[in-house]
DNA sequence: ATAAAAATTTAGCTATGACTAAAAATATGT
DNA sequence: ACATATTTTTAGTCATAGCTAAATTTTTAT
């Protein structure tokens, strides 16, 4: 059976095959360093999950996921972007609380229990931060949206998506109602990387750092 | 840090402590077959517990929570029944699927979702079936029903709580309508334990057998 | 009281998944 | 190109929690 270690594992060089920082590059390194183990550690997992061809293992050069480990992968964020979702939306937790709820929920909870949840919403496809909900068949699609401090000065946008690495982060813009939906607009932005003034909601002006307008992605007009 | 397997130790034992059917000694083969484990699987892990002062082990002769046992016993406790009652008010599960699911949840739950899901139900103070809820204080009192198979012939009574031990049967008195606060009503006993003639909220009769009507507690009228 | 049966513990093994330290391979800078 | 730095892997250890087989203790029956 899969352990709880194998879908965090999955999950996690999913997300990091998927992301734009690393080149498509999935090394040991950074497997470990997401993790939060050693590398050495990383390795022996590797070995495992390779072994189980849930992933191609180029030693010394990094993983690949199989098709059989990505489905257990997308499975497993499904699982968290649902309950992160009925967190929020059915017991009223905050952007902050969930995902270190649903880390610890996603390995938990049946199939029967996904469907109800999923029910309950209203079989959603996006999730709390914004992020898509890879169906039950393994579908997902991964729109491309800017990130906020690449906005020129003066543009507009709505808030698709923002990270959720960052529990501190996210808790500070939810205090600036920086929510979904969310209608935003630079209108000023200071030179040598410095913050960028925003109208948000075409009401209140906040000054906002790179590193969380960074964290935030946006659709263009 | 508390494992889970510490804590479906204690909890099975606090069960055992405070079922009637072992006259109060709880010994190794009784945890390890109500564990489903091997007797030395059991023995290893009460010399672990009792090394961490969670019981009193005296070998050859069983076990005895401490306080501080009991408290997490009845922590893990409370979180099962309230994930049970969640499981079947607010997700429409069934009698017969709530253990197993919360079984595994009630591990990986935080207090922040114990206390919104308790808040969610109302504070409630009786589980799904029928079960004392401890208090967050780990407060519980055990009131004393009697098994409807106890009951004479003519006796009415009304349904006060079922065994989860076995979903089988759970499904079975589901479908027979036999549910919390169901008056019923023992019309007939056959002699050599044969089965009970029920009358189920003074409309339908059934015909039952003892198992499940020792499975069956009552509050006699 | 004692032999046989049953229960329990001990000894030793397995798998999982972490760790550190040392060795090996790859990458980098001049 | 080659010495050095960095990354990765290997080797060996630890804790958790299960297992079987053998030894020991307790209980039961005669």
């Amino acid at each position: 059976m899969l352990t709880q270690a194998i879908e965090d594992y999955l999950k996690a060089i999913y997300k990091l095959q998927h992301s734009d920082e690393h080149g498509g590059r999935v090394t040991t390194s950074v497997i470990a360093s997401r993790m939060e183990v050693a590398a050495a550690s990383a390795t022996n997992m590797i070995k495992k999950l390779a072994e189980l061809n849930l992933l191609i293992y180029t030693p010394y050069h990094g993983v690949e996921l199989t098709a059989s480990g990505e489905k257990i992968a997308l499975e497993t964020i499904r699982h968290h972007r649902l309950i992160e979702l009925y967190l929020s939306q059915a017991l009223g937790y905050s952007w902050d609380q969930i995902d270190a709820e649903a880390d610890r929920l996603e390995h938990a909870i049946s199939e029967e229990f996904e469907d109800r949840i999923d029910e309950a919403l209203g079989y959603p496809t996006v999730g709390a931060h914004g992020e898509p909900i890879p169906t039950k068949q393994g579908q997902i699609d991964h729109p491309k949206y800017r990130r906020l401090s690449e906005l020129q000065d003066g543009q507009s946008a709505v808030i698709r998506r923002v990270s959720d690495r960052n529990p501190q982060m996210l808790r500070y813009m939810e205090n600036l109602q920086l929510r979904l939906g969310t209608r935003v607009e630079v209108t000023a932005k200071a030179p040598f990387n410095g913050p960028l003034q925003l109208k948000i909601d075409a009401s209140r002006e906040v000054s906002l750092g790179l590193e969380v307008a960074g964290s935030i992605f946006v659709e263009a007009d």
